[in-house]
DNA sequence: CTGAAAGCGCTAACAT
DNA sequence: ATGTTAGCGCTTTCAG
């Protein structure tokens, strides 16, 4: 059985598929009886417009293209998660590729969503690196870049929060609480973010006085716990580890686990990012938390902007959002009291 | 900077429009050297294919929806990200909903995925019932319904595991254990998967001798955490809990932490679903895990077969997988040994 | 093997 | 306010 056209539901309704079109596009004005009448026959034969159509001839197309690192990573879905709300609310479509963390799947994950006419990309892209098909984009689409974005010289606006200033609180509050050696779990440093939480809290570390090691353990959670382990196995232990990514803390808990090595009693623990299962422990896990729904708002609304400011074309615009520390039950107090 | 179209293309490589479609679809053989002039000439202008246009008027669409009631939980983006490569493999794109656990919300957002004439749809709808949307598409679309469906009655092919058989292995492994006071912490007795593998618990202990409780947290994590913590005060404790899915697993965890109470040492643990975090712990958890990934490859399978078998309509095929229990360090041997 | 021309379902411009 | 008609960019006949 064919799907019904436009045609169809006119006929139906016995009107012209301009005014069926008109009904449902609400772009002019149409009776209330027409309009009862060509709902009710779209009803009738299940009539759903067909977008490929409709894209073709009016050249707009509102659907918005989406790139992320990885589905299965909690802080990118929740931004997707965001997004695809704004969308909707706004009359948008999403769709959504992952480059699952491989830069030749990016490549391609870009051309594949290309190929839909997105009204504009928001993107946050694997490296640091702007890929090249993106920014192939800068005089054609808007695009907003996001996270892993190396603001300084990116041609299009971008999303970030400060990780430097985060790295820095983190590694203040450690300070404070009186701990001198700390060790830095970080994924991988080419990626801007990690590259700048580490430095910020080895910079701050080391300014109070104390001492500060960062640890590289790539993106594989087990193959981290064993990098991590070996480090723990051949060196005198930290106070406090900082995990800078919800992998690296895993990598770090596992190691810990395996040991014996009870989190805060032990070694005190400071995580990046807020998953909900760093509260669900005896020693709930402080955190630096990034405020993900300020970070999807703020990309579409850029994006927004841009797609309906429609060549007006502005300098591009770094917005900077603020991560902020989180207490939990993870840092013990080395100094006075505790 | 208008896109260039195919028929710039075609004049630039001095052919016609024809002959530049079948070098990029391949439906027809072209001469090697013409090949070349239109891909050099297609390079140099960047032409991308219009999906719309190219639908339009094949009326081939290779796109699959995909509907899930929420991205940020981990086993509906794994579901997800296997399909996104399986289809990206097979030279399909997938298009992603996320219900957001409503119903009003997946009626809508259903819609909006039909809008893109998807060659055929893979569903997890958010309760056990069929959303009528997609029950008008029994004549017209192939679609495979997955995890959340009663597969009774259900007039498409589905693919779920058996939870029943998970509870009963969970129930089980916990009686072997010498666990004779269980409590289940559902979330929602309206999903099928929830009731069977509660039920398929309960089943299980209440028949081995022991006593079972199942208690409904919903599916908001601090909601069910003070469901399970004001139970946990007010009853004599378990043995042992059955957490039936993530978020009331969390809650569990976190209703004992707040209370001081261990893991293993005082109440015994059991998880369905496996998540990274649950092994990160020093008690690590004892968990049923799904086949995520065969479900994911079935679910794909079944709707490529009826997609590509075009017309034909068997009767719908029901696939029931099955979750194996994982044993970890959660659950104390209240027998002898230990 | 290649080109010319028709037409997919819709919307924009124009006519009524 | 509604109908008529042309054409978006592509693929598909159908001729050559």
């Amino acid at each position: 059985m064919k799907k019904p056209s436009i045609k169809d539901v006119a006929q139906h309704a016995g009107v012209s598929t301009a005014t069926v079109s008109n009904v449902f596009s609400g772009r002019k004005p149409v009776n209330d009886d027409l309009k009862d009448r060509v709902r009710a026959a779209a009803e009738q034969l299940g009539y759903q417009a067909n977008r490929a159509a409709s894209q073709l001839r009016s050249q707009r197309n509102h659907v918005v293209a989406v790139l992320v690192p990885n589905l299965t990573d909690t802080f990118f879905a929740k931004i997707i998660s965001n997004l695809e709300n704004l969308a909707f609310s706004q009359g948008y479509d999403v769709i959504v590729a992952s480059s699952h963390d491989r830069l030749d799947v990016e490549e391609s994950r870009i051309k594949a969503l290309l190929r839909w006419q997105p009204a504009g990309m928001i993107a946050i892209p694997c490296s640091g690196e702007l890929p090249a098909s993106i920014a192939a984009l800068k005089e054609t689409s808007p695009v907003v870049m996001v996270d892993r974005v190396s603001v300084e010289g990116c041609p299009f606006d971008t999303v970030t929060i400060d990780n430097y200033q985060s790295g820095v609180d983190a590694g203040q509050f450690l300070a404070d609480q009186g701990h001198q050696k700390v060790l830095i779990a970080a994924s991988n440093l080419d990626h801007p973010p990690i590259q700048n939480r580490a430095q910020g809290c080895f910079d701050t570390v080391q300014k109070l006085g104390g001492h500060c090691e960062i640890l590289a353990l790539g993106s594989d959670l087990d193959e981290g716990a064993k990098v991590v382990g070996d480090w723990l196995d051949n060196n005198e232990p930290p106070t406090a580890i900082f995990g800078l990514t919800n992998v690296t803390t895993l990598s770090v808990l596992t190691a810990m686990a395996d040991r014996g090595i009870r989190v805060c009693d032990h070694i005190s623990v400071v995580a990046h990012d807020d998953y909900a299962w760093m509260s669900a422990r005896s020693a709930s896990l402080t955190v630096m938390q990034q405020p993900v729904d300020d970070i999807a708002k703020t990309a579409w609304q850029r994006l927004i902007d841009r797609i309906e400011s429609d060549g007006v074309n502005h300098a591009p615009q770094s917005s900077v959002l603020e991560a902020h520390l989180v207490k939990r039950k993870s840092v013990k107090n080395l100094k006075g009291g505790m």
